[in-house]
RNA sequence: GCACGGGUGGCAGAGCGGUCAAUUGCAAUGGACUGUAAAUCCAUCGACCUAUGGUCUACGAAGGUUCAAAUCCUUCCCCGUGCA
């Protein structure tokens, strides 16, 4: 049997610090980044995304950044097909890839090679359901798939978007598969590494670092982004930087509101991310400070 | 000084005699997540308890009316606006 290679992924909330932490360790371990964040992989959002720039990736190549146009929709999916061409390429070159992101779930998929029911989405049946409630909502998929609805927990079964997907898996496929975690395919050794601070530091680097993109010209970005034909709507759904500028430039918020508002929304963003990854055990963590026992954790694993 | 309007839980803001520990939004805290994931959604949110119920403390302060007051009356304190 194959042994299968080996995969270093560094995760953590937002703003502890990842990219740098991940540019770090591909130069001393002969590594190339692929990134797991669902934001970056648009082309032309790049201050709002916190993207590395050229001159901060020191010559360590990058994959997964600016891999499609921002009005169009990308999956999990999408990420996992062109993430595993990406890893192939670099360890087909003898490189230690190092998967590098915040999104919890894309790089669960990735690693973890979940199986999703071949279902593209369907936009008819999307734009049908659409304005149902949440009660029409959950009779419809009763009615299609009784045992799903009944296996949706509290929260799934009173989220339109969650219930939405279920009828069309129903509707496509008669019923929705159940998860099998046992049919995950695993394509990687992988080594976790988590990077995260204290709540009040990381709440104090959000704000500096939300500072600093204004500075650098945020809300310029997003300008452009809606002049050469983003619309507001997509950037609403963007989330974030560019939800709430967005609002902003429509005049529906005051320049002085901004800032407070958008520091909790990312505190709420990086507070989701930490609950997405508590549950994974397998991850170890480490202060940004704890660069040496990191490095030495990356060679233990690699040998 | 006079005339109005107002003082409610961390904030905003409903309620205007009983069903009010007090609608709602925000914040806070915890959580969910198998093709939108920076999205979407759920729960808790005065204190204490022998906890699908009970006790206590609460609606600027102090009194009063009433079987019953955040809700009515009186006085006082504070804030806003108008007239002096």
């Amino acid at each position: 049997m194959p042994t299968k290679p080996k995969i270093l992924i560094i995760l953590g909330p937002t703003a502890v610090g990842k990219s740098d932490l991940a540019v770090e360790l591909a130069l001393e371990f002969n590594g190339e980044i692929v990134s797991a964040d669902s934001r970056q992989v648009y082309t032309g959002l790049n201050i709002g995304t916190g993207k590395i720039t050229t001159e901060e990736m020191r010559g360590i190549p990058h994959h997964m950044l600016d891999v499609v146009d921002p009005s169009q929709r990308f999956s999990v999916i999408d990420y996992v097909k062109q993430a595993e061409r990406a890893i192939t390429d670099i360890l087909s070159r003898n490189k230690l890839p190092i998967i590098c992101g915040g999104t919890g779930f894309y790089i669960q998929a990735l690693i973890d090679g979940t199986l999703f029911p071949d279902i593209g989405p369907n936009p008819e049946l999307q734009k049908e359901l659409a304005g149902k409630s949440v009660i029409e909502l959950a009779s419809i998929l009763k009615k299609l798939d009784p045992a799903k609805l009944s296996s949706m927990n509290e929260s799934d079964s009173k989220n339109p978007r969650r219930l939405i997907r279920a009828i069309e898996i129903a509707t496509a496929l008669g019923s929705v598969p159940p998860h099998t975690p046992d049919k995950h395919v695993s394509l990687y050794e992988p080594l976790f590494i988590g990077l995260n601070v204290e709540a009040e530091l990381l709440k104090e680097r959000i704000r500096a670092r939300l500072l600093k993109r204004i500075d650098v010209g945020m809300v310029e970005e997003i300008k452009n982004l809606h002049a050469t034909g983003l619309s507001w709507e997509r950037m609403d759904e963007l989330g974030l930087e560019y939800r709430y500028i967005a609002r902003f430039l429509q005049n529906q918020m005051n320049k002085g509101d901004i800032i407070r508002v958008l520091h909790t929304q990312i505190w709420h963003y990086a507070k989701r991310q930490m609950t997405w990854f508590k549950k994974d055990t397998r991850i170890k963590w480490f202060t940004p400070d704890q660069k040496q026992d990191i490095t030495n954790a990356v060679k233990t694993f690699l040998t």
